[in-house]
DNA sequence: AACATTCTACGAAATTCTTCGTAAGTAAAT
DNA sequence: ATTTACTTACGAAGAATTTCGTAGAATGTT
């Protein structure tokens, strides 16, 4: 499975957000958070959909695009390369590096102590 | 601060690795990993130079090299890209991403539990 | 000294990704 | 019906990155 590029990425986060979209409602969303071109957004689309990353249903003139990739699929490839390139695949020092960042709330820290007690198998 | 490309992060974790190296030991050693020409990693290095993201001493013919960015400064960077890009931000919730792989052994969890007490104010 | 090896510098080709202009078709509006 | 608006398709320009070939200088070998 290719990885998205920045811009396929982009994309895919719209339609992971919003469902299955025309390109014109994906591009009004993208321009909330910078400017770009109608059909720089549709040719984008049309190439995520060659590559497989999103489906198109033709039915209706108004083609309608939907993501044909799980996001948690995509983050955890995102997450392999980011642990690979800078990591040495370790996920403790990358969690530990996120984490001692600072920004992290208090309810955050509880919820990530829980998961990781069920994941010493229950014990505290 | 310019984030590294994909090729010079390579070269990055080379030098912080092996430290001050010449272009032949570190074009060795990515060889290792996958093929690449010499003056390829030459280039590289050279654009590097110019950015900044290494040192060059050429007081011999043979130039050395050496990182000028910090490994946790990097990281941090590329850890907030990913978080930017993929995870809305939220730290928590590619932490939990990256321990839900199951493949974090549980010295690391209790190190990291260990960390998220002193996060949380020295309290268990 | 002649030859081979190693190094840097330079430039440019190749690749990948992003961007958009233009054309052509379809629908909607006047 | 004519004009206007919207949509897809296509191609190609632009930008960033990667790749390497070639030349020339320095060093090492025989």
């Amino acid at each position: 499975m290719s990885k998205p590029t920045e811009s396929e990425l982009e994309i895919l986060k719209v339609l992971w957000k919003e469902g299955a979209s025309t390109v014109r409602l994906v591009n009004d969303s993208l321009n909330e958070v910078r400017e770009i071109g109608y059909t720089t957004t549709l040719k984008i689309m049309q190439i995520m959909a060659q590559k497989g990353l999103v489906t198109r249903d033709e039915s209706s003139r108004t083609h309608i695009y939907n993501a044909a990739v799980q996001e948690e699929d995509i983050k955890d490839a995102l997450l392999d390369k980011l642990l690979d390139s800078a990591f040495s695949g370790s996920a403790s020092q990358l969690v530990m590096q996120a984490l001692g960042r600072g920004n992290t709330s208090k309810e955050e820290l509880r919820k990530i102590k829980m998961l990781i007690n069920k994941l010493e198998g229950g014990k505290s």
